[in-house]
DNA sequence: ATGCGTGCAAACGATTTGCAGAGAA
DNA sequence: TTCTCTGCAAATCGTTTGCACGCAT
């Protein structure tokens, strides 16, 4: 728990965390990130990374999914859905519209439950990747 | 990556994990089930419990879901839907009939994708649990 | 000048694995 | 007996945190 803060400052390590997420094509995992940045030549430290994503998810500027061995994170506008279709091998993230989601409420309500977040993840293969 | 086998040989431990598991309200973390195993006197090795439980998941008997933190475990039958509305309060889960996926294969559909997997959970809180 | 944000390395918690011994077949 | 499964502890892996310094304000 620790609510980590608001944009106080600006500095080039935030904007490249930012920008490098924006870039990647699907979800990306927080290492994977760290090592483009340095490949592009741009410096960060792996904590800053943590750390600028973690900001990202808490503002609602991106988005994060748990796998085994580890979560990933995705560049997404504040109040998206957070619906995707994700291509297991190329990682390619194609965003879903909410269709109906009516059900989970509907399903929820009938046991009782009140829903506060839901998370539909589905994987597969993109036109590109299907053999 | 790894075939890890099917059941070879019996043994006290791996029918204790099952029906922990079984017993378990809801979803369980490895290292709860752990614990609870070893309070009820069936003195099982964590390392025992997440072979046990992956194993489980592999042949289809179990169920697991990615959170924060780790991963949490549910017994389920084989070819079960996975969906399930868990409470974050209390961990129960209640089992979610699926109404219609099929916008889902519609979506994927649309977008080219082949789906091979798909995730559906809702957290929230239960009756019980709900202030 | 004032502190927030960064980098490094150590700390951490969850999960996995090597190896020797116990028990099932 | 044979060979799998277990237990323990050490090893990994991803992620977080403490601390001192640099840079944005």
């Amino acid at each position: 728990m620790s609510a980590t803060i608001h944009d106080r400052r600006n500095t080039v390590q935030k904007e490249a965390v930012k920008e490098a997420l924006e870039t990647a094509p699907g979800f990306i995992s927080a290492g994977e990130l760290h090592h483009r940045l340095n490949e592009e030549g741009t410096a960060v430290g792996l904590a800053t990374v943590y750390r600028q994503l973690n900001a990202l998810v808490e503002t609602g500027r991106a988005d994060t999914i748990n796998v085994a061995g580890g979560q990933l994170f995705r560049a997404c506008e504040p109040g998206d859905h957070h619906h995707h279709l994700v291509c297991e091998n190329c990682g390619v993230a194609v965003k879903i519209d909410p269709p109906s989601e009516d059900w989970i409420l509907a399903a929820a309500a009938h046991n009782g439950f009140t829903v506060t977040r839901h998370v539909v993840e589905v994987f597969g293969r993109c036109a590109a990747c299907a053999v």
